[in-house]
DNA sequence: AATGAATGAGACTTCATTCAT
DNA sequence: TATGAATGAAGTCTCATTCAT
């Protein structure tokens, strides 16, 4: 559930390979290292074969990157919702953080990490679903301003994207020490509230 | 001066130009359509003939990058090293973010873009500079901890390169309105220093 | 019975259907566009299954090749067996060209008009009956020249060739306006006859 | 002279070596048979080399398309344009039969022959240079019934696609004797004429 | 019979690089 | 310096065919 891996590999072994395959290939090597012979190498059949799974790499490409999208929007959904209405933004934020950091810190979580090394071109075409993730953190902070937490100057439109983009590059940078270091994604949440707070 | 263009336009033109086109070609087209073809199309030459100038594609985009980086690094070094030895801390972080952001978000500051383009691999061959540059920050957010404007439990080692991908992605969503517009920079200057000041 | 799809169909329908399929790609979409894939899904089968049907793509091929080529041979020789033994070779000539270019007209003989769509590596393979069917031909016109229709001067071995291959071509060419228009094989005829006849 | 192989030469010699080259597997062995690869090997370049002449497969072919039938154009044309104007229609019918006849036969009028080998999805691209050819051909009749030499009856719409698609079909059933044997032209021309001859 | 997955050859094309001129 | 032609490797993709299930 890190990832919805599991829930791919319901049908269709192979496809589900390939994907994971040629995820892992982008994060651990680069967008350009992934080329259909490296996926098909990966998974042990020629080049080829990889056409009687999808079309067209671009179709390989494009499902990675919505399964990751997806994968994250779904996590950090499910972690607010499961949060009582009454919580506190501050706690909300800390939940909403930790869910998109620690997932992407996971040594499993090879979908979300995607998106970061796409070439822009390739990433416009999930736009829609970025914007919506984009849109499950704006009305977050909304909460948070509803509620007295975030100062009435803060420019919404702009913290949005600032922030999801800094979380996004921690794996770039952070090297956990114990599996479960909780300490970076409080920093970041910490660091972020604060920056944002009232008083 | 924006990048240091002008240092390298010393020796031989053509030199240069080349740099500037296949720095231009990243930033405006990506990484996958720099090609030897394109960038020597864009100098009015072959692209045999971009061998009298550089051994290999490798060195062009090495070098691209190292003046990249360097412009961004001597910039901010610039910047506040002309503020005097007694300026608060808050002011120079302010004067920092603005120099790193402004210049990137300038249209002719190609050189210092480039690097958000590059694929790891690549990225990875500027990992010195980009220490140093890391460095720079360092020792200002330690002033920061020396002059008392920052709470003793940041973890500095954690707060730079979470502040500097932070701006470097700022020309990835910020679209400005008007030429000389301020307003983003000073966002994520204050937002940083809210989010780590004592108080 | 346009063309012997009947026949055919008497040992298994699906290996008719399959040679019926392939047929129409060929005359539709060209021969470029008649591989394993197309035509399987055709029949709603998939490519590995026509394996089953014939053993190999060049079996089916050559099975509609001679198909189509059989039929036209058959069409004529019927019509011309059925006039009296008196018919007058002018009679006898028109008769046949109309049997040869009105059923390469039918839009449901498909087999007849593969041929043309072929490339000439595989019609040399049905030279044999190609040659079959130009005896018919020669046998007709040498009929004519017996009866003194035909100038002696007139060169048959040029004829036969001459004009069947014109025969073939008006699919290409003439697009019927209503559907039982005979003047097309009416003014071939009468301008093969004349251009050959004695006075 | 006999197609404008020599005109082509002039500029780039491997160009018009490819083109020749393509045109001669086409009518040699067919056109499934022309890939990058065997013109290339024809002409002792590598297959990614052709690129530097042509860039892509379809402008070689094309190219030679238009070559041969601008080819058959002009010499037909010529022919026609040097006999006096007073000329009677059946010797300007009989020069023009021979000038399209025997240019086919002539054992290096390769380009002129591709046309007859290529896929129908092809030669549409030729459409326009096809009608001008048979434009030509629709004038040169109109000459013979304002001369009255034909039936006022023939229909000239039919009589044009049915005698070139003849005549292109001259060198796929006649092998000639001696190289200069005029005799098939004439048979041809001969048969046409009194095929729709007034009388 | 039928399938779905796999293969190996080969299709067109692009790329960084070399080198005689 | 600059060029234009060439190369060899590699890219994506298609095809006829095979075979265990």
């Amino acid at each position: 559930m890190a990832d919805n891996r599991a829930a791919v590999e319901r049908n269709g072994g192979m496809r589900s390979e390939i994907l994971f395959a040629a995820a892992k290939i982008i994060v651990e090597q680069g967008y350009e290292s992934c080329t259909m012979r490296t996926i098909a190498k990966m998974v042990h059949i020629t080049a080829g074969s990889l056409y009687h799974h999808f079309a067209s790499k671009e179709e390989i490409i494009e499902e990675i990157m919505n399964i990751g999208t997806v994968a994250l929007l779904h996590r950090v959904e499910n972690v607010l919702s499961e949060l009582p209405d009454s919580t506190p933004f501050p706690e909300r934020l800390a939940a909403a953080v930790d869910a998109h950091i620690s997932a992407l810190l996971r040594p499993d979580a090879i979908y979300m990490r995607v998106f970061e090394f796409l070439p822009p071109v390739i990433r416009k075409r999930s736009a829609a679903m970025r914007r919506t993730y984009a849109n499950l953190w704006l009305r977050l902070f909304e909460g948070g301003v509803a509620q007295g937490f975030i100062r009435r100057d803060v420019n919404l439109a702009w913290l949005v994207p600032y922030a999801i983009s800094a979380f996004n590059r921690v794996p770039d940078w952070y090297r956990p020490k114990s599996r479960d270091e909780p300490g970076i994604a409080s920093f970041v949440a910490d660091t972020v509230l604060r920056g944002i707070a009232r008083r």
